[in-house]
DNA sequence: TGAATGTCGGAAATGTATCC
DNA sequence: GGATACATTTCCGACATTCA
């Protein structure tokens, strides 16, 4: 078979990353730009790469290239070696320079504010050296950046069986609703979904995983979704408008409870269907797993079991 | 060790599609 | 149909590798 000789003989890493660069920049000239050559010798090692697999990897335009399916099946090769390539030259450089390596974590801000925490903290215990880039965001964008090669593993929502990605329960949580502390529905042992219909609300924005089983859950109990409302993810921005105002908010119990404990809100006696699915951590399946980020993995199985440790609880209250 | 061969990339000319 | 943008081809030199 052509393309397996030329492969096993002919095809270079300064081959991979021209495939790479040609599916980021799709123009010849943009892509000889970046890699210091001149455009024609991009045409060239571009046609001698075709030619010795046999197969057209991209189809020229007047308005630059695009990848055919084989070009695509290839670049997503390509991409996966040299993301490799970099992990093993982190490794490599990290053991050289005496520190203990990276992991670039991206957390939902279901799980920032609590497990996080307790599992960097784990970390730092075990592996004082070891450097972590904590990035916070929507599950989509998370994703596309661990896709990208941007974050070793997400932790937050599981997304479900995705193609890509491998996932790992952590555990199962509900949602509660939250109110200040001073708020006529705190002190109460009972609140129906009535009572809520004349306060305002902060509702996780259209389009985001937990907006429209809220939706539903609204309906079920005969509820308009409420006019009075801001629409934000931030658990930041919940807790604090919700702290200083009337607004009935919802955050994961784990969430929740923790800022009961500490003064800022109440959790209201209101028990809310499973709206989402477990927390869990997602990782890329195309890509190796550095020693750091199987080590925050192992972590973060660890900080489940610490969650109700009085050591932990103080640390973290 | 030196010739043959392979690899890589540059300069210039040329081809092609699109836009106005 | 000319201007423009972008890709391809041809020819060439520099350097590395192979082999007798």
């Amino acid at each position: 078979m052509q393309s397996d000789w030329y492969i096993r003989r002919h095809l270079k890493l300064r081959h991979l990353q021209l495939l790479v660069a040609i599916d980021d920049l799709r123009n010849l000239g943009r892509v000889a730009a970046s890699l210091n050559i001149t455009q024609p010798a991009v045409s060239k090692m571009l046609g001698e790469v075709e030619k010795g697999l046999g197969v057209t990897l991209f189809e020229r335009t007047a308005r630059g290239v695009n990848p055919t399916v084989y070009g695509a099946a290839l670049i997503d090769h390509a991409r996966t070696v040299l993301g490799n390539l970099d992990v093993a030259r982190a490794e490599l450089r990290d053991l050289l320079s005496g520190a203990s390596g990276k992991v670039a974590v991206g957390a939902l801000p279901a799980v920032a504010p609590t497990l996080l925490p307790r599992s960097l903290a784990l970390l730092k215990d075990r592996s004082p050296g070891t450097s972590v880039l904590v990035r916070e965001g929507t599950q989509e964008s998370l994703l596309q950046e661990l896709l990208r090669g941007k974050l070793d593993l997400v932790v937050g929502t599981l997304p479900g069986r995705a193609p890509h990605f491998e996932e790992k329960v952590l555990y199962e949580d509900r949602f509660r609703l939250v109110a200040r502390r001073q708020h006529p529905l705190a002190g109460r042992t009972r609140v129906t979904w009535s009572d809520l219909r004349e306060y305002p609300w902060v509702l996780p924005p259209v389009g985001s995983l937990l907006r429209e089983p809220l939706e539903v859950t609204f309906e079920e109990h005969g509820l308009a979704i409420p006019r009075n409302q801001i629409e934000t993810l931030s658990v930041h921005v919940i807790s604090g408008y919700v702290e200083s105002t009337d607004a009935i908010g919802c955050l994961r119990e784990a969430v929740a409870h923790r800022y009961q404990a500490l003064g800022a809100l109440a959790v209201l006696p209101l028990d809310l269907p499973k709206m989402l699915g477990p927390v869990g951590m997602t990782w890329s399946r195309e890509r190796l797993l550095s020693s750091s980020a199987r080590l925050m993995m192992k972590c973060l199985e660890n900080a489940i079991n610490h969650r109700a440790s009085p050591r932990h609880a103080r640390a973290s209250g």
